[in-house]
This record gives structure tokens, sequence and C-alpha cells, in this order.
DNA sequence: ATAGCTGCAAATGCTTTGCAAGGCC
DNA sequence: GGCCTTGCAAAGCATTTGCAGCTAT
């Protein structure tokens, strides 16, 4: 089995159609192990690759996955969300001069969750991002 | 003294003009104790008090006050920017259905700090933030 | 006096939307 | 065939900027 109709079959199961241009995004996306991109990049990417595929498009596309549970959307920039393929609870180090987010290794941190949760609540997630600034190389 | 005086004084301290604007928008962030406010509500309550000042001013007055260490901003939602008055390195619950930021007490929580910095960077902050559902009242 | 600040209106830039044409089952 | 999806262009919205007039020192 190749690695388009994996995609096919992974969109497929997360409850969509496989149209041309998400079976695309999918293989950008994921073909490559755990990335954290955003639509800019994605974007250019495409258009490198020679795939024509809209701004729009990849906007709807990217928050279709998220809603069916095939990608996460973090904020750590008000200029632009990034998406992560990483689907399991981690962290993160965001690098604000680079705009680059790098994950967190168990091993970097030792935070002891959970947190109390208030009784009227429930818990979506918890964000850690363990903000940097590059040091310059002398 | 009085608090308008405060104001002056503490504009003044963090090197800045103490304007007519710049002491208002100071009285109504920092005379009710921590505040976790956006622009448009702040603009808003600016307006239902009375006192008017344009959007424009608010932004550069706000963006002004964090590089002169008398806010931070924090970046929970693509929509809008918090503006936190409490300096102290502290995380936050997120009430992602009412856009509501609220600060997380010590005993609420066990984290264990610090994480590993990777040698290249340096520290410039950790955010967590802890999202939350109001659960329905029956 | 003069450097810095304000405020309007216009510009910017990311993101969303309306809608006609096309693709998937 | 019928419904969902795409893509363009236009709209939307929070935020920033240019610039003339004003204010604090």
């Amino acid at each position: 089995m190749n690695h388009t109709q994996e995609m096919r079959d992974k969109i497929i199961k997360h409850g969509l159609r496989p149209t041309q241009q998400r079976v695309m995004l999918a293989q950008a996306l994921f073909a490559k192990g755990d990335r954290h991109i955003c639509v800019e990049t994605l974007h250019r990417e495409m258009q490198i690759a020679g795939e024509h595929i809209s701004l729009a498009t990849i906007y709807n596309t990217l928050h279709s996955f998220c809603e069916h549970g095939m990608l996460k959307e973090i904020f750590v920039d008000p200029e632009r969300v990034y998406f992560d393929t990483r689907m399991d609870e981690h962290f993160h180090y965001f690098y604000e001069d680079q705009g680059m987010l790098v994950d967190l290794e168990t091993k970097d941190y030792a935070f002891t969750l959970p947190v109390a949760i208030p009784e009227h609540a429930e818990l979506k997630g918890i964000d850690v991002i363990v903000r940097l600034k590059s040091k310059k190389i002398q």
C-alpha cells in the first residue's frame, strides 16, 4: 500500500472525503513525521512542489482536519496560527525570534500534572509554552 | 497622595511621560487589582466612563506599557490579545467559551519548574494555559 | 522650544465567506 | 444526480501606520 493510499484511508477514517487537495495536504503534513507548520509556510511548500492549492482551501482543510481530530492548533504568536501533527499531550519550546516551535521532550522537564479543575468546568487541554530567544553566536 | 498621582508616578518610574491618556488607562488597568483585559473591552469601558480615547492610542499605550514592564501580553486566542496587569510569573485558566482568563492559584497545581533550556537560547518566560469549557448548568 | 504623543483615517495582513464551477460517491 | 468541496475574489476584523496637530517638560 503506497503512501497516497494511506492518506486516503486516514482521511476516510476521520470522516472526511479524500479529495485531491486533502490528500495532497495530508501527505505534506504527515509524511515527514511530526510537524509544526503555519498556513503560509504550507502554502509556499505546496507551490514549490508544483501543486497549486488555494489559500482558502488550505485554511478550510486544516480546520476540518482539526475538527476531525487529525491536527491541533497552537496559539503562540498573534501573527499566525500553527498546526501540530502530533496528537498526544505534549509541550513546546517556542523560539520567538525565529517563529519556530519544537517539542519538549519528557526528559527536559518535570511538570507534575494534573491541575485542579473548577467544578463547573471541563478540561479541554493544557498548553505549556517555554518561550526562548536564540543567543547570538559570537 | 491620590490615585491619579500614584499612576503618574508609576508611569514616570517606568520611563514614560504621564500624558492624560496614559494616566486614564493606567487608572483603568491598575485601580481594581489584577486584570486580564483585551483592547476592545478596555475601549468600551473608557467610553462608558465618558473618557474618549482612540483605539489607536489604546493599542500604542498598552504596547508601550508592555515594553516598559508594566503589563504582559497573553496569547490564548487568535481572535484577540489579552493584557495582564500581574507581572510575576503565574499561570492561567482560560474558559474558551467565555473568552475569560483566570489566574491559577499556587494551591491548584504542582508544576515543577524549571525546564531544560537549550544552550544556544535564553529563557523569556513560560506560559501555562489550562483550557476549560464551562459545563452547562442543568 | 522641541521631542514625544495623540487621533484620525487609511493601510495592512491574516483569515473567512459567498457563490459558481467542479469532484466524489 | 446530488451533495460536498474548491477556488476565486471580495469582505471582515484586529491591529498598525502616516502624518498633522497637540502636549509635557
